[in-house]
DNA sequence: GCCGTTTTCGGCCCGACTGTTTTCAGTCG
């Protein structure tokens, strides 16, 4: 059972406690160890079936292990079993709606025995809410409005597409002379892959002009809430936007707070307290004295902490890095020197190698590595053994003619159902850069799929795996393989593994990035575009690259092209 | 239920907004 599955079930135990109005922080310690389920990177399932002892993981304990081997062995639980028995089913989905927390949902399930959200729907229509204790004609209105908010939004939306809606709004921003500064923090600034919503901070000295101004905007669909201090809307897409006010002198400690993780944030905070301090969005204080505020690193340093980017703030380890200073320094969007995963017309990309070639020199790259389709990818007009010889000279023969940018004649080949490549061994030695991708027969099993892999990676002609699980944020779950073994039999024979920069892949997640860094294994980065603009996906490679706690030089692609050429010699090339 | 520079018990992060209330509970992030 996939890690993220055994995490649902726990966040469902401590729905229904929450419903039960047990203990807060029972719930907490329940979200505590899915959290931790859902980030770790081997298969809880494999822990189990070693015997390993899961309370030495965090927020883990003896409660939440047993539950874990249980749902592991049974897809359930005798708690969480109990606990729906107890908890009238679909009263937990009420929840999902904005708005509605655990006291409400029980409540409007106890007087009108509403069980599922179109019970929810129909109660509120009927004027039947408002009656109830504590709620009135406005709380009816916005149930209402958050079970259409629900229906348009389900669930997170892609970081690419969040910040494509941002760059909107962002220019609106610009152009107001009532705002002094605005940032986005939030998991956007983290460089998550989803986001739920943005968070962006404002500093205004005349707030109520401020925010009349940012409220005239087209893309606004509706103001959720409005306040001098914070303001929340939503944009037609169903985004969700939440405008914070802070003045100077305490912007650094809102962006520190906003930008989070939550875990990170309460780490810091309890290492305040230690101090007898508190942390919270107007500063780092102590009594009634300010100790840091006025910008993000002076809050850390005053905590006994290096600044530490973004993307590392997910209490998996930083704020220790930062105390002894160990933490890595991060590969930059700079450092990256070429892309290593692109396609074009000759197979289902749109574009000529001239135009790529053009679109690569224009972002300032010195090589590129064309790899297209092989034949098993029949969709894609792969390309045959005859094919690929003939497409490998004319991206020589263009390559000769440009002497500011190296064309890698390369290919992304398929890795077939039983760990044979696509071609013929001979062709792919002579190329110069070979992508190995699976992306059929997912469903083999994870020994299979490991085998697979390190056949691959022993093959001797493959440089570097090609979006190695194959998830599609979303959609479609990592599929299973010992990370472990396949690392150790592509560090072993010189061969990367990819990050792959398409939105909804991003792949490897950051969770095996992280894992697998220590190994000595490599990393390269690729757009997999499909046309030119494709290749402007690069920083979402870069931000998982960092989230893995990546180097420039654990990343193949931060070499310069001769030093990428000595290192490709490997593999006897 | 989990955890430990307050270590096997007694704590557990902090503040804003809404809608309903006359001082606050619920929800959210």
């Amino acid at each position: 059972m996939e890690n993220a599955r055994i995490a649902d079930r726990l966040d469902e135990i401590a729905d229904l406690i929450e419903l039960e109005d047990g203990s807060r922080f029972r719930v907490r310690s329940f979200r505590g160890a899915a959290r931790t389920v859902r980030s770790h990177s081997r298969p809880l399932e494999d822990m189990v079936g070693e015997g390993a002892d899961l309370t030495e993981l965090p927020s883990v304990g003896s409660s939440s292990a047993e539950a874990i081997a249980q749902i592991v062995e049974t897809g359930t639980c005798d708690r969480l079993e109990r606990l729906r028995s107890e908890v009238p089913s679909g009263t937990a989905e009420l929840m999902r709606v904005p708005g509605l927390g655990p006291q409400r949902a029980m409540q409007i399930h106890r007087a009108l025995g509403v069980d599922d959200l179109d019970e929810l729907r129909d109660a509120a229509e009927a004027h039947r809410v408002r009656d109830l204790e504590g709620m009135g004609a406005k709380s009816e209105e916005k149930i209402l409005d958050g079970l259409e908010t629900l229906e348009r939004t389900a669930g997170r939306m892609l970081a690419h597409d969040a910040a494509d809606r941002l760059r909107g709004i962002g220019a609106h921003l610009d152009a107001l002379d009532a705002l002094d500064r605005w940032q986005v923090a939030g998991s956007l600034r983290r460089g998550r892959e989803t986001v739920g919503d943005l968070d962006i901070l404002v500093e205004a000295s005349d707030r109520e002009t401020a925010l009349d101004a940012i409220l005239d905007h087209d893309d606004i669909d509706e103001v959720i809430s409005r306040g001098v201090e914070r303001t929340s809307v939503r944009l037609e897409s169903g985004l969700q936007i939440d405008f914070r006010f802070f003045e100077a002198k305490n912007f650094g400690a809102a962006l520190l707070y906003f930008t989070g993780s939550k875990q990170h944030n309460i780490e810091l905070r309890k290492r305040a307290r230690k101090h007898d301090w508190k942390l919270s969005e107007y500063g780092l204080t102590k009594g009634d004295t300010v100790l840091a505020a006025h910008d993000e690193a002076a809050v850390y340093h005053r905590l006994g902490l290096a600044w530490i980017p973004p993307e590392l703030r997910e209490a998996r380890g930083e704020i220790e890095a930062a105390e002894n200073d160990e933490l890595p320094a991060l590969i930059e969007a700079d450092d990256v020197r070429g892309d290593l995963h692109t396609h074009t017309n000759a197979t289902d990309g749109t574009a000529s190698i001239e135009d790529m070639a053009a679109a690569a020199r224009e972002r300032g790259y010195e090589y590129l590595a064309i790899t297209d389709h092989s034949k098993r990818v029949s969709v894609a007009g792969g390309l045959d053994e005859k094919a690929l010889r003939d497409h490998a000279r004319r991206i020589r023969a263009i390559d000769d003619e440009l002497d500011d940018l190296w064309l890698l004649a390369g290919v992304e080949c398929d890795i077939l159902k039983h760990g044979d490549l696509d071609l013929d061994l001979d062709l792919l030695a002579e190329l110069d850069w070979v992508v190995a991708s699976v992306h059929y027969d997912l469903g083999v099993g994870e020994s299979k799929m490991t085998d697979r892999l390190v056949a691959a990676a022993e093959s001797g002609v493959v440089h570097t795996i090609g979006h190695p699980t194959n998830r599609r944020i979303g959609s479609r779950d990592p599929v299973r393989f010992d990370l472990d073994t396949v690392v150790a039999a592509c560090a072993e024979n010189g061969v990367c593994l990819e990050i792959n920069a398409q939105p909804e892949r991003l792949d490897l997640p950051d969770t095996h990035v992280m894992a697998a860094r220590h190994e000595g294994v490599r990393f390269t980065l690729g757009t997999d575009a499909h046309r030119p603009e494709g290749l402007d996906l690069m920083p979402g490679a870069i931000a998982v690259g960092r989230r893995g706690w990546l180097r420039a030089r654990d990343v193949l692609n931060t070499l310069g092209p001769d030093d990428l050429r000595e290192r490709m010699g490997r593999s006897g090339q």
